[in-house]
DNA sequence: CTTACTTTGTGCAAGTTGTCACAATGATGT
DNA sequence: ACATCATTGTGACAACTTGCACAAAGTAAG
């Protein structure tokens, strides 16, 4: 594959390619390209996702399901091995092999499973609270779905996911091009 | 509200707040501030997010049924005027007030319906295909969910929402901050 | 009114990112 | 063996972005 074709793939210039690349590196073969098998492999261990992640899901509501069901996590390397909700009626329930815990056994259970990542399926008022607790239960990174700004450690990254800024950005587009013509 | 606090709230620095805003005009008054509400409205206004979009929503899965039914959509001014799915076993259902429509009628029902968003939520394999009969339906913007570059005229904005990704950038960002130290 | 204080808007300098263009390198065919 | 062709890796430069610093403008209080 040649830096021209992976810029028209990725929505950018064949310069800009090569060049982002060879921060890190020489891949590619003069006159050949790039096999990209290889390329893959080699850039998923630079980005260090070669390997596999312990996942906690808390917030077992409707978007928590979709991703708990959601099989291009696992099969990706992020293993779901805990769910936590506070809702007594879904405590002690279980979704495939993983049973619905009760906040209440948090800190153990989040040793205990060696959990790394935290995804936050909560409405907004109990995800400063969660957040806060998880930190402090030792977790390496947030995924917040919540429509708020965590307060966490500069060093814990936090990824928002807000589906509303999507629609806004699409609707930004609309009307600009709109505005050209 | 001063452009510190602005600043904080958006993880930049106060310069930056000042300058980009004053790229559409002056909204502060000095040694005062910006007036919060005012400066919102505003910025809403030139974003073109100030009005209210029809939206369909294609497959009535897991995810479509999560976005179906996040009220934050409709809170700012996404209305969900149509769903549609392949099954024949949805098809005729109702959710809320909307009934599941079939692709059959997929073109009918998007023009009497002045649609003007399409949410994707339907398997990678199907994506393409019904973004193209959204497109030649004449629809103006698509958010996609499917793990998939869509192939669309150029001006069809499409913005792609891979969650896997959301997830890699973390644990990137924790490999990179393991190195460092 | 005047003085002290706050905060904006912006010119300028420093830093960063993207593009161009081309020598270097290897593939391919005669 | 050689000529031709495709494509990389990179230096130089252009365009853009960010941060600094300060005059201008406004508030507040005596
Ligand atoms: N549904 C969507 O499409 C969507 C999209 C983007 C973001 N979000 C956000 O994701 C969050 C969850 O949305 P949802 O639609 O799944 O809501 P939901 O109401 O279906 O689910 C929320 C779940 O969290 C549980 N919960 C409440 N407080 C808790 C706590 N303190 N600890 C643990 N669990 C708790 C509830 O029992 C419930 O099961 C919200 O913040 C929402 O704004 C939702
Ligand atoms: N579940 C998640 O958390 C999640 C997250 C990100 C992305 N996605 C992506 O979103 C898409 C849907 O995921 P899901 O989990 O909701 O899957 P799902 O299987 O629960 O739902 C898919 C729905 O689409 C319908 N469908 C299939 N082909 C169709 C067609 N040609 N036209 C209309 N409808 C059709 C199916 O009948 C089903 O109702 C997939 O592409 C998936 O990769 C899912």
């Amino acid at each position: 594959m040649s830096s021209e074709q992976l810029a028209a793939w990725g929505q950018t210039t064949a310069a800009q390619v090569r060049k982002d690349l060879s921060h890190f590196g020489s891949f590619g073969k003069r006159g050949l390209g790039y096999q990209a098998g290889e390329l893959c492999e080699r850039l998923r261990t630079l980005l260090g996702i070669d390997r596999s992640w312990k996942v906690a899901l808390v917030g077992a509501g409707r978007i928590g399901l979709a991703l708990y069901e959601y099989p291009a996590f696992r099969s990706r390397g992020y293993d779901c091995v805990a769910i936590f909700d506070s809702d007594p009626e879904k405590i002690g329930t279980a979704w495939g092999d993983q049973s619905i815990c009760s906040l209440d056994v948090f800190e153990r259970v989040m040793e205990e499973r060696d959990v790394e990542l935290v995804i936050l399926a909560i409405p907004a008022d109990a995800a400063q609270e969660v957040a806060s607790r998880a930190v402090e239960a030792g977790v390496n990174g947030i995924l917040n779905f919540a429509p708020i700004r965590l307060n966490v450690p500069d060093e814990i990254p936090v990824e928002d996911v807000n589906l509303v800024i999507e629609l806004e950005a699409l609707s930004f587009q609309i009307t600009q091009r709109k505005k050209d013509v």
